[in-house]
DNA sequence: ACGGGTTCCACC
DNA sequence: TGGTGGAAC
């Protein structure tokens, strides 16, 4: 639960950007013929028409909601265009929806500190920016007011009364006799607007905000007025906003501790929730959770906005539902070699463009015992010190694996009864990679000044970009186990391995996909009556796939991959941080966002439309290849070899992550000049996250001298 | 036979 | 710690 912090110095300006069913625009702008349209993006199509994720505001008029499938959306709305998620490996690949999250990200970064909080959400911490603007430049003394800030909904105005659209806004924003509070949300408010519009132009996404004195606040104000609008919530709104509200709305409270706040005190709004002390809330849920309980209630929160651009961890994982469940080990290895290869990808990516490095590999899996009537068991997910490179990880998954499978059926083996009849199925499998930190210098001469003191490099590929390879994962004890488990073969584990049934399992795909769009694509003029292209745009031949053996055949996989060790690395070029390279945007001025596609509907120039849009709709081709699952009978023999070699001196090496937050800088003066050099260009990100907070004031934006729509593009 | 795949967090 | 459980999008 959320630590319960006093109240910061108060008068913060915070916003929470919110992307309006973000999977459905980012297909939007990839097949622009389905704007406007009823949409919704599904993933996996096989079953009742596929799982729903994101579904766009045309469709919801018809009721069409997630947790739907396909299928009954198609009933409820006959019309409706279903766009399947990427797939790549055989499972959902959400590349480019990350991809696309960046963009936005890299944009509002440009203002204020910026919390990308989820794949479509972020938060920005704009009070230097207001209380810059509202020394320099307040609303009141605006001659113009954008329009698209006048339709901001400010909470406690009442909108009915607002005949003429926007003046009530108007009036609030610009009056002189506000308090500091609200004048600095005022500011926030242009703020937010403008970088909407500045989202919108560049990356043709619409999305929501709120604007409010803290995160809570502004999270429960984004999500009141969608899509394409944005929400104030000023002090003297907030107990109105939340006295009323559903306990069960805010944040935290959507799950166990909300329902049993309502069934344990019977607290249904969060105005019951005002009338419990802070010691009786402390009785029921703890220190931390009551104080937290008593504060949200009254719209208190010290949450801070973090200032973290990139996520924390990267993991892929997939679920095989009911007849899908893994019956083999080998089944299991070779998803476990699809999902390495996928997170190797995105370590490497993040190696390349962020310079970062992820330290612990987690598996994570899900089992379950058929037969018995109790199903469920708990697998242990399981971590190890990560090393690059995707048989390195391949290799490690596995072992992990192993390690907690062993103990599931060790204890299972003490389990009185579950001997005879029981089979094993996996019903899912995650790998990800974690405590990423950033790489100790992104170039050399640190490294080889270490390096060349080391005592005991073993062999040359020790090292890749610079990053340990050697750590071994630990988990599997000793061969006794293994002999046990061996041993067991009657038993559970041997009806498990041997069990033949492999119909369930999902061929691969070869191919996958690569946003290869994004920001260049922006304002292309498109017409929805372009033949918008027979987009099946294979890009196999581009791509630099590591040649993996196919998986599962043998036991010896391992060795093999042991001795193509660090030649199997792709490279993924990424659209990332691309931001800056944008051409020019001819749009004119910033009209509201409700103008702005149709300003765009404009007659096809040619010569763009030639660019494939790369939608690569895989879907359609939805190779029903069953792809050759032979496996044999040889992972018996697996499973007990790859027990064996767990658990050596893993915590020999020392690996010296260092966090820059907490370098002495003094001490930097004392190296040579070449590594001081590079100290300085490692450390530069910091002290820029820092300067960007003052950039270029919203004065610029916003000077007098600009009338109605500005064409500001600098 | 299912909302799937992620990500983050607090707690022990 | 590492591992678990919960919550959110």
């Amino acid at each position: 639960m959320p630590v319960a912090r006093p109240e910061p110095s108060d008068a913060r300006v915070i916003a929470l950007i919110d992307m309006d069913c973000f999977y459905v625009q980012v297909e939007q702008r990839r097949q622009p013929q389905l704007r406007g349209l009823p949409t919704a993006v599904v993933q996996y199509n096989s079953w009742k028409g596929g799982g729903l994720i994101a579904i766009s505001y045309e469709a919801r008029k018809y009721g069409v909601n997630r947790s739907m499938r396909g299928d009954e959306a198609k009933k409820l709305c006959p019309e409706i265009q279903l766009v399947q998620v990427p797939v790549a490996r055989g499972k959902a690949d959400l590349n480019l929806y990350r991809n696309a999250g960046s963009e936005v990200v890299a944009i509002l970064a440009r203002k204020g500190r910026c919390e990308r909080a989820s794949i479509d959400e972020v938060y920005l911490d704009l009070t230097d920016v207001a209380e810059a603007m509202l020394s320099e430049n307040p609303p009141e003394k605006l001659e113009a007011i954008d329009e698209e800030t006048l339709k901001s909904h400010i909470l406690g105005l009442d909108e009915e009364v607002d005949k003429q659209k926007g003046e009530l806004a108007r009036e609030w924003l610009c009056r002189s006799n506000a308090s500091q509070q609200d004048k600095l949300l005022a500011c926030g408010a242009i703020i937010v607007a403008e970088l909407r519009m500045q989202v919108l132009r560049e990356t043709e996404f619409t999305c929501s905000a709120g604007i409010a004195h803290n995160k809570m606040l502004a999270k429960l104000a984004s999500s009141m007025n969608k899509p394409s609008q944005q929400t104030v919530v000023p002090s003297s709104a907030v107990k109105g906003m939340l006295d009323p509200l559903p306990i069960k709305k805010m944040k935290q409270l959507g799950g166990k501790l909300g329902s049993s706040l309502q069934s344990d005190l019977g607290i249904s709004t969060v105005g019951d929730l005002l009338k419990f002390s802070e010691e009786k809330l402390q009785e029921h849920y703890g220190t931390n959770t009551g104080t937290w309980l008593w504060n949200i209630a009254r719209g208190i929160s010290g949450d801070e906005v973090e200032g973290r651009l990139l996520p924390k961890s990267h993991g892929c994982g997939k679920n095989f539902a009911g007849p899908q469940a893994l019956k083999t080990l080998a089944s299991v290895e070779s998803w476990l070699k699809d999902l390495c290869e996928e997170l190797s990808e995105r370590l490497q990516s993040d190696l390349d463009q962020n310079k970062r490095v992820a330290h612990t590999l987690t598996l994570h899996a899900t089992i379950y015992k058929t037969n018995d009537t109790d199903q469920l068991k708990k697998f242990p997910s399981k971590s190890c010190p990560l090393r690059y490179g995707t048989p390195k990880l391949q290799e490690d998954a596995l072992k992990l694996f192993n390690s907690g499978l062993r103990e599931v059926l060790d204890l299972q083996r003490a389990d009185i009864q579950g001997t005879s009849k029981s089979a094993w199925v996996v019903t899912h499998l995650s790998v990800s990679a974690g405590k990423i930190l950033a790489k100790p210098s992104g170039t050399h001469s640190i490294l080889r000044f270490f390096h060349s003191h080391e005592s005991s490099s073993s062999s040359k590929e020790q090292t890749y970009n610079g990053i340990d390879q050697n750590s071994v994962p630990s988990g599997g004890e000793n061969q006794v186990v293994v002999n046990e488990v061996e041993a067991n073969k009657k038993t559970t584990i041997n009806n498990y391995v041997n069990s033949s049934s492999i119909q369930g399992e999902q061929q691969k795909e070869t191919s996958y996909h690569k946003d290869t769009n994004s920001i260049l694509r922006f304002f292309h003029n498109r017409d929805p009556s372009c033949p918008s292209q027979e987009q099946t745009y294979n890009e196999i031949s581009q791509n630099s796939m590591p040649s993996v053996p196919s998986g599962s055949e043998n036991q010896m996989a391992a060795d093999q991959a042991e001795a193509k060790k660090g030649t199997m690395i792709s490279h993924v070029k990424s659209n990332l941080a691309r931001g800056e390279t944008q051409k020019e945007t001819t749009q004119k001025g910033s009209g509201p966002i409700l103008r702005f596609f149709q300003a765009q509907r404009a007659p096809c120039t040619s010569s763009e439309n030639a660019v494939p849009s790369t939608s690569g709709t895989e879907h359609e081709q939805e190779s029903d290849r069953v792809s050759a699952h032979e496996e044999s009978q040889k992972e018996k023999v697996e499973i007990n070899d790859n027990m064996n070699s767990l658990h050596h001196d893993e915590h020999r090496r020392k690996r010296w992550s260092l966090n820059p937050e907490e370098i002495d800088t003094s001490v930097i003066d004392e190296l040579p000049p070449e590594i001081q050099r590079e100290i300085r260009v490692w450390l530069q990100p910091i002290k820029r996250a820092k300067a960007a907070q003052r950039g270029p004031s919203i004065a610029d934006y916003f000077s007098p001298a600009k009338k109605g729509p500005q064409s500001h593009n600098s």
